[in-house]
DNA sequence: CGAGAGGTTGATGTATTTCAATAGCTGTGG
DNA sequence: CCACAGCTATTGAAATACATCAACCTCTCG
């Protein structure tokens, strides 16, 4: 919940300043703070927020709760595109042609704040600095899924869920929380749509982790160990060396072991 | 080159209603045509038009050539992010942190567009419309790497080469030119690391994409012969099939083949 | 408590990568 | 102008990462 909210006929609101906090962008100084005010919604687990196609007029930011963005490819697959959470904006890529060109579900029960996007646009008129941030978190926007690209094309499997779970950790950070310790709140088959693998490979990628020692699972409840390898990992050790390894000074090892896989090294701890 | 642009102290320079049609958006009514100007530079082959890291301040527009935008990665790997042609507009990502996050690199001589950002804004201030334009533009570009994250996580060799020579044929239509056939301007490996490929495997899905009878290949010449077949494909049929299919009736197969190829079929063909 | 969704793990198959050898272009300098 | 060097592309054979199919287990929640 937003720390001074309020409450006014029955629903949630937001003043400006509330608003830029939450999308952690400097608020104009100038704010005529009671003029502009948003209004909150809640949506229960399941829900969705906009649907493909339908006709866009509002955009939403998240300020409790977590979501999934999805596609649905011609055939009725489902392809996860991003896990939105606290201080997210959603609905962007309905402006281009003035429908959602992606759904929205919540993960769990969520708190949003819409913004007409006629408010959006008319207050980036008014105050210059807002105008500059709805730019700068529109190119944050573009910059994350150029990221994405990259991780998703060049990645392995093991890489892919390793940085999934360290970026997951960065953003609990940023949210107050702790980023070694959370719990997921999606699961092993939206994580695979979103990283381009099966559940099965997800499932398997998490227990060879635990194995090596870098995290602790079970079930959704995840421990980042050895946060700096996962960051920078490349590929696992081949499965038979594994074994072996991690039954000996394993964070040792897991320190060596990166960013590439040393052959040499194996051989001497065998 | 810019069907009006006019030289000045030994550049081309364009106006904004010029830039406004290169972008295919709608150029104020009001426009003050001759007031904003902007500087055109050319890049031969294999120049650099940004650097990752580098200081930003000026977006660039494609009014003649092809590039490629990449990241490098920590190990110095080049992932090719997009290719841009006329009418695209290059380093948005830049925005955000006021340095380009990508590189940009002209895969054959160019003709760019200057357009300082502090002109960007100062313009979207003045014309309503424009602003409006702009942040249709930035939509856009967030669809458009929403889908490419969607086909790289979803799509088979088969189907994402495929698609790539659709879509490379779709915008050489909207520039005028055959949509059937074309040059790439690319390698192998450039399309590979776009693709999320390595070069050998593109390599050998045009040769079968050829055998197939969807297309024609030779080197870097590219005639689409049955576009409607490859936008829709999603996988290929088993090698051994292929052969004796490919030589019966072979289009009469292609357009029954898809979107997905069917068991029966091929056994009944055989 | 039972049903159903979510998760793990194994055996097997296959798409794609990797390694390697060869051939075709392109441009440069003698 | 030809020859040669160095990219670029093709193709084959072998290796492997990941997917698929399937069985079983575990939680959750009515």
């Amino acid at each position: 919940m937003s720390d001074s909210a309020w409450r006014q006929q029955g629903s949630l609101w937001s003043n400006l300043r509330q608003v830029c906090d939450l999308l952690a962008i400097p608020a104009p100084a100038t704010a005529d703070q009671e003029d502009t005010v948003f209004q909150h919604v809640r949506f229960k687990a399941g829900q969705r927020i906009h649907r493909i196609g339908q006709a866009f007029d509002t955009l939403y930011i998240v300020n409790s709760g977590f979501l999934k963005t999805v596609h649905i490819d011609e055939y009725g697959n489902e392809q996860v595109l991003s896990f939105p959470m606290k201080g997210d904006l959603l609905g962007i890529d309905g402006i281009h042609k003035q429908h959602y060109a992606s759904e929205a579900i919540a993960l769990s029960d969520c708190d949003m704040i819409l913004v007409p996007y006629k408010t959006f646009t008319a207050l980036g008129r008014v105050h210059v600095e807002l105008e500059q941030a709805m730019f700068n978190v529109m190119s944050r926007e573009i910059v994350r899924e150029q990221m994405m690209i990259s991780m998703l094309s060049a990645l392995s499997a093991e890489a892919k869920v390793a940085r999934f779970l360290t970026n997951l950790g960065e953003r609990f950070n940023q949210m107050g929380y702790s980023g070694r310790s959370f719990n997921l709140r999606m699961t092993r088959q939206e994580i695979g749509s979103y990283l381009g693998l099966t559940l099965e490979t997800v499932s398997r990628t998490l227990s060879a982790l635990n194995e090596l020692g870098l995290i602790s699972v079970e079930q959704r409840e995840i421990n980042l160990i050895d946060p700096v390898a996962l960051k920078t990992l490349r590929r696992l050790p081949p499965a038979k060396a594994r074994i072996k390894v991690s039954e000996k000074v394993t964070a040792l090892v897991n320190k060596n072991l990166l960013p590439q896989w040393n052959g040499e090294l194996a051989a001497a701890l065998n």
